[in-house]
DNA sequence: AATGAATGAGGGTTCATTCAT
DNA sequence: TATGAATGAACCCTCATTCAT
């Protein structure tokens, strides 16, 4: 039956977030396959059960978030908004992302160090897609006349590391709540953009 | 006799110098005392003599680092500059700090991943220092009418937040030298706070 | 009912034929359960109803290709050839072992190097006969006046060796076929013998 | 000075001597760091100190051993014996080494599996001078008219199989003694060669 | 002040073995 | 009977740390 095979699967779920988890707390190379299993009593051989290594294990990671961020970014470009809506929809996209799945994002900040070619490729490829929205969008509002940036790629990394380093200072019990962050954040967007 | 005090004193700096080379070329936890000896031909067992343990040394580097980026970034906010040009400089000086010292300013985001109790607690200290002189600089500037910002903490973390992600992507090799990156940082940055 | 005690019997030797093929490719030790039980499409847990633990399935293999060798061999001593016809028939069977069960000959070098006390009395008990089977020939050829050597301990092991190291040099895209390396080791082992 | 680096050199001589005793007792794959350390009252981490790799540490024997018996048997190679009395004296050099230098020895015969392609030259080539030695004197006795054999390849495969399986049953406390078996040996290569 | 040498803890990985289902 | 899943021991290797000299 497929009910064994969904049971792995969702194994494999746990597994991830937990190396996730782990990976946020510890950093992508200080993170043990033990630490990793401890979070979910299993013994470290086990996890070996599911992932070929940890490389491995810590690479379809990265590529669950990634892809899943995408997916959601995407759709808005691809919506029938101008440039505006969609810049500032995208900024409330990834600000949800940075702040409410913090674990998950950071793992897409993390640098590179720890892929090797193989692995490598895919996620900078998945990167490289993530910015190339960002882009998108800020290109049509120059071609309609509503943005004016001396360089759209520094705007873009600007942009990108304002709303990035939020993780950094955001606290759930501060007295700045999601939404107000966001607001903000939508105002200095288009102070850059503009 | 202080001779030999002092000598050891040069010599913890040769280490430190070391160490700091080593660290922004392998990044902080990968850098091992083995590398950091070779660098200038001493072995690892005679750098105990001059730091307690890697901790240690790591942290004073850290301190260093920190504590003469703070010396110049203060010596900016107290020149009589107005407060663009000191935004300005401030914004040359930090960008130029992230590119140079790749690992010990990637400390500055999560050094809770680095260090324990002990070191943990001067470090949070510098960091907040070092803020400080931005939130002076951008309060003066909003005092004299100079910018004009919704609110000045998310603009400062915006800033900082923008240029601190530069080491994510900046390659000595690209495109884009120091010097071009620091100009339109200082574009983006008035964009924000005017 | 003896219906599944046969098919019980039957699976074994299948492992047992798999066990066999995945040896003679990796080699003794390296050979893993899983591999053998992958060549069945069973997984390696079902190979525990059969065999009691790796060793025990391995010694089985082991004495299943060294009896029938014997078997073989024993036909080919008893048969009403002369001894130089005989000893002709054995160097070819033996050459023909060597060469296609490659590490379960391996394996009568050092069987101590794989078994435990247990199972190494009946391995040594085996190769004993095996052996006396050669030991026989020669001493009928001698006695027969067919082969003259000085000394028949030396002779066998002089023959066995010979033909035993051939699995060190023998490669199947070689340039010398199993066959004429038959052909050869009969010359030689008539020179040795006569 | 230099006796630091002598006793370095001293050491890792033991080492070397130690992994090619538990080598031998168990087998090149089989033989772990931590046997090989525990036989010298040593940690297998030191062994790294002195090694690089597993690997490293039994190619090096390996080659320490074959250089000893190579130098050996060229010197017989040069000399201005005829070529019967060289091929007598390779026989018993070649006994001696099996015999005397067992744990050595079977080094040697061990297959290369163990080897990755960068230690793996150096090894066969060894091999391969080693057998040309035979080959070349061999050759000699053909062109002197003083051996006649069929093939020569499969002569020195034959001779070195038969000399090389003495290690599986000679014993010390045996009725043949080493004198013994080197007599006997040279009558029967000369069978083969004759 | 510095070195050579060693230790020991721990990390990634493999695999025979077990056992509930 | 057989599977899926897990365990645990053992392996190779790295590295911070120690210490006699």
């Amino acid at each position: 039956m497929k009910t064994t095979a969904r049971r792995k699967l969702r194994k494999k779920e746990q597994i991830q977030l937990s190396a996730i988890k782990i990976v946020n707390k510890y950093g992508f190379e200080q993170a043990t396959m033990e630490q990793i299993a401890a979070e979910l009593d299993m013994t470290k051989g086990a996890l070996y059960y599911y992932f070929k290594n940890k490389e491995d294990l810590l690479f379809q990671c990265h590529y669950f978030v990634l892809s899943n961020a995408l997916e959601e970014l995407q759709a808005i470009a691809d919506s029938d908004l101008d440039a505006e809506q969609q810049i500032l929809a995208l900024t409330a996209a990834h600000v949800k992302y940075v702040i409410e799945e913090r674990d998950f994002f950071n793992l897409m900040i993390e640098p590179n160090k720890a892929f090797t070619d193989k692995h490598l490729q895919p996620v900078l490829n998945l990167r490289k897609r993530y910015a190339a929205i960002f882009d998108e969008v800020i290109e049509k509002g120059i071609q309609n006349g509503i943005f004016r940036v001396e360089n759209s790629f520094i705007a873009r990394m600007a942009m990108l590391g304002a709303m990035n380093w939020i993780q950094q200072w955001y606290r759930e019990e501060g007295s700045l709540q999601r939404e107000q962050i966001e607001l903000h954040f939508k105002h200095v967007i288009l102070k850059i953009l503009k």
